[in-house]
RNA sequence: GCUCCGAUGGUGUAGUCCGGCCAAUCAUAUUGCCCUCUCACGGCAAUGACCAGGGUUCGAAUCCCUGUCGGAGCACCA
């Protein structure tokens, strides 16, 4: 039975297992971003994962925000709301949501403590010494002082007695170790500039990444790790803490780096922000950006997003993220329920001659309980360029009927729709020339202008259409002269 | 230079721990056909992969070795 169990387990999860899960009495997981900007598509991956592990172990979502360095990854105040709306958007709700700038005072306790225990010592040799003396394996000459100096000289970093680059506090690890990157860490730092937020603006003594998450680790009760490759060495650095203090380190789970087709812009939190101030983005939810905050405004619910990441799973190799594949999880979401609607890009006007005045494509093809749409035929029609006939040419206007081009007009004929099915006569979308809305089209490659039909105006900003032929948009907002909808994808 | 890690079709993934059920799963992609008053949805089909070479074995995607390629760390960034 258990083994029934377990067998349908595993075939509905794409994720393998978390390993020695059942050693845990609370399965914990946590994201540790840094607020330095919001969340480009990238980011996405971590919540995705964890949340769904979460469902999945009835565990625990913890948001820990690593805000410890106010200089060089400087957070940006705005962003640890973003991110927060950011997991709200795929669907998740952190159970905990913790700053490491408010537990400055907790990660001293536990220097004072291990420099008791023997396992820490100030330093002031200059970084490049140190380096050099690292590689080669030779302590440096603070190595070996007594806790009590040690203690006096973290004493005096913490009250901020030091400018940067002064006195660091290291973890005595093993200078000799055969990896380098392991010998005796920098576990505080200086630095001169106040933390951007109030509570954290007068200290000066900052604890590095691997020393304030190893501590926040424990004490969160985390049980599982997720983590990119670029700190495959931490859990090794981390564990000599845990070492000193007798503490049982967290299961770790390393994966590779995403990489995003179709974006011709960096995934980078940085260059974005560059491009932006740059004026070559209109903002976050630039439709051209790789963000989160712009996906959301095409549209794409943040489901697609999330089952894509699992698909990923949390191999260590580097991974392909292809957007297709949030596109077709996006696009058999919402299909069944977006109504259609005309939308003719760059229109071409033609004189529409003996036919009825109004043309009646269904809301939806599959759903013809949802009714047919009004589209009125005054005079004109417009039609794209790449669709208007070739004189003397037959087209079949969707939902309206069949012209035959005559120079500049086209004329209603009487064909059956069978000119259609024998395949003789395309199906084409159009609008009337004169009372339809003009829409701005914002997509990946840059605004299109083109004519909704004006039944478009009746659609809150927020609905999903399918401009039938072009694609899957969501309408942004009604303007006085147009209506804006930002491109989700075919 | 030192230390780690990885390698299945265009992309992702299953299988690798405990070798045979794998002439390799599923999804996506592409192409073709069917359906259709959309180039959507749906249906059908095709395309396409175990990095290379040795070894162990009756048998290797799976174990071992070497090589190749790729990634990461050796920061007072996270």
């Amino acid at each position: 039975m258990a083994e029934l169990d377990a067998e349908d387990e595993a075939d509905e999860h794409d994720l393998p297992d978390l390993p020695n899960a059942d050693d845990y009495d609370d399965i914990r997981l946590r994201a540790a971003p840094n607020p330095n900007g919001p969340w480009h598509l990238g980011h996405a991956r971590m919540p995705s994962v964890i949340g769904t592990y979460k469902e999945r172990y009835d565990g625990a979502f913890v948001v820990r925000f690593d805000d410890t360095d106010p200089e060089t990854k400087r957070p940006d105040l705005d962003a640890y709301d973003e991110i927060l709306d950011a997991i709200e958007y795929l669907g998740f709700e952190p159970d905990e949501v913790i700053r490491a700038s408010d537990r400055l005072e907790t990660y001293y306790d536990h220097a004072r403590e291990l420099i008791d225990l023997g396992g820490a010592y100030t330093c002031s040799c200059p970084q490049g010494e140190f380096s050099d003396m690292k590689n080669s394996g030779e302590a440096c000459p603070h190595r070996d002082k007594d806790p009590e100096t040690t203690r006096e000289e973290f004493e005096a970093m913490m009250d901020g007695e030091y400018s940067a680059g002064e006195k660091v506090l290291r973890v005595k690890t093993d200078i000799e170790h055969k990896n380098p990157a392991l010998r005796d860490w920098v576990a505080f730092r200086m630095i001169d500039t106040p933390h951007p937020r109030e509570e954290a603006s007068e200290y000066r003594c900052w604890p590095m990444l691997d020393f304030q998450s190893g501590i926040d680790d424990h004490l969160t009760g985390i049980s599982h790790i997720i983590r990119g490759i670029d700190l495959q060495d931490s859990a090794k650095r981390q564990r000599f803490v845990y070492d000193y203090f007798d503490w049982e380190y967290p299961e770790v789970i390393h994966w590779g780096h995403v990489q995003v087709d179709a974006y011709d812009v960096s995934m980078s939190t940085s260059t974005i922000k560059e491009q932006i101030e740059a004026g070559e983005l209109d903002g976050w939810d630039d439709p051209r950006a790789p963000t989160l905050a712009s996906l959301r405004r095409r549209g794409i619910r943040g489901q697609a997003i999330v089952d894509a990441m699992v698909g990923l799973g949390t191999s260590t190799s580097n991974v392909d993220l292809a957007m297709s594949s949030i596109y077709a999880n996006n696009r058999d979401m919402i299909d069944e329920d977006t109504d259609r609607a005309f939308l003719v890009r760059d229109g071409e006007r033609f004189v529409v001659e003996g036919g009825p005045d109004a043309g009646h494509p269904p809301v939806h093809p599959n759903h013809e309980d949802r009714g047919e749409r009004d589209i009125p035929v005054d005079e004109a029609v417009l039609l794209e360029p790449d669709d208007a006939p070739a004189d003397g040419e037959r087209v079949w206007l969707k939902g309206y009927g069949p012209v035959r081009r005559e120079g500049d007009a086209l004329e209603f004929t009487d064909d059956d729709i069978d000119v259609v099915r024998d395949g003789d006569v395309d199906v084409i979308h159009w609008v009337p020339a004169d009372e339809s809305q003009p829409l701005r089209l914002r997509t990946m490659d840059g605004d299109v202008s083109g004519h909704a039909e004006p039944g478009i105006t009746d659609y809150d900003p927020d609905a999903m259409v399918q401009f039938e032929r072009i694609g899957f948009a969501r309408i942004d907002r009604h303007e006085d002269d147009e209506t804006v909808a930002y491109y989700a994808h075919q």
